[in-house]
DNA sequence: TATGATGAGTACGGTAACGTTTCGATGGAG
DNA sequence: CTCCATCGAAACGTTACCGTACTCATCATA
């Protein structure tokens, strides 16, 4: 976006509450979430928050969503090393990122609001777009057998990387990515 | 810690409290997980509580322990079969029981307190071990390739239902089971 | 039956978040 | 430059949870 368009009064302060509902969800969880532990956070008046959202979940929604940024889409010309790049990019936002922290708190708010649970579900959808993507064009080029479905094989290589973040809890060994894909892929010697 | 047949006075309050805590976890999660909602559920003084716990965290560790209980394991004679049996165990879990709501606040709570950290990595060590018993005997009779790490092959053998449970946000479709078996198993036609 | 533990119920002062209201400051648009 | 929508700050009464303390009933046992 073309950064000199001068930030109207209004959605400046959008803006930073978002910020800071995010570094708010970041540090102290679900629990921490709070009108007043954001409006703090972000410099900002309480008035101004309730101005904006009418609860503290439908805050949380937006901020989400506004996290949300694809994986840019390789094309190596071969499948494996896409779905590697995509892969390895992945397990970066898992390791180095507040992705992981946030999706935790957002995966339990998640369970009790279905307004949450619908965002949630529309998030993991674009997510996965990228892996389509690759899976579709891979099988248009007769890469990959068409009796694969590509959601099952979008399934089966991404979820061991969540397991081993938030179930496991664990890091995620380098070769974990290289093995997922010989599993999945079927690249049978 | 008194006799074995009857259940003694503190014993007594102290399990009704555990359950109660489990309930207040799964209806109103990790927000709504506080020592006078748990008393009220219990029809417990909080005095009681806080003879047995000292934080709320202590009960929470106590009560998510309780909640353990090991899948049976399976022996049919056939890996392909032990390992469905597991899985189908598993997903009955993961669609007809409080346990998955109960894990997705505990996750959240796991990601900023070590003590759930280790109690969380700790259940799941034990919950994964069915799994891998069935995988280390498949060996030993020769049903399982020796380059194959039971490890890993745990991780890609579960985690895809974690994954549609708790971040596909969506019903485990009945031939996922039998999908990833063909996928991971290498019963390759 | 007498006694010591244990628990339920209640009350307490302290803290924090709730959601709303008022007020004065400020910055962008006409 | 002026106007006005928006902002930050502060205060408000209300509700909920905190952790502790005290009383009285109940059960376990010797």
């Amino acid at each position: 976006m073309a950064g000199s368009q001068p930030i109207s009064r209004g959605a400046g302060a959008r803006r930073r509450v978002l910020a800071a509902a995010l570094q708010v969800l970041d540090d102290d969880g679900l629990t921490g979430f709070t009108m007043e532990a954001v409006a703090r956070r972000a410099g900002a008046s309480k008035a101004t928050l309730y101005r904006h959202w009418p609860t503290a979940g439908a805050l949380l929604i937006d901020a989400m969503d506004a996290t949300f940024q694809p994986l840019p889409v390789p094309d190596t010309g071969h499948v494996h090393s896409d779905v590697e790049h995509l892969l390895t990019s992945f397990v970066t936002l898992l390791e180095h990122t507040p992705f992981p922290r946030l999706l935790a708190a957002f995966i339990d708010a998640a369970e009790r609001d279905p307004a949450l649970a619908d965002l949630h579900a529309d998030l993991t959808r674009r997510r996965r777009e990228p892996l389509l993507t690759v899976l579709a064009r891979a099988r248009d080029r007769g890469q990959l057998s068409t009796d694969l479905d590509p959601e099952i094989l979008t399934d089966l290589l991404t979820a061991p990387l969540f397991y081993r973040r938030f179930v496991a809890h664990q890091p995620i060994p380098p070769q974990l990515v290289t093995e997922v894909i010989r599993h999945v892929l079927a690249t049978r010697r």
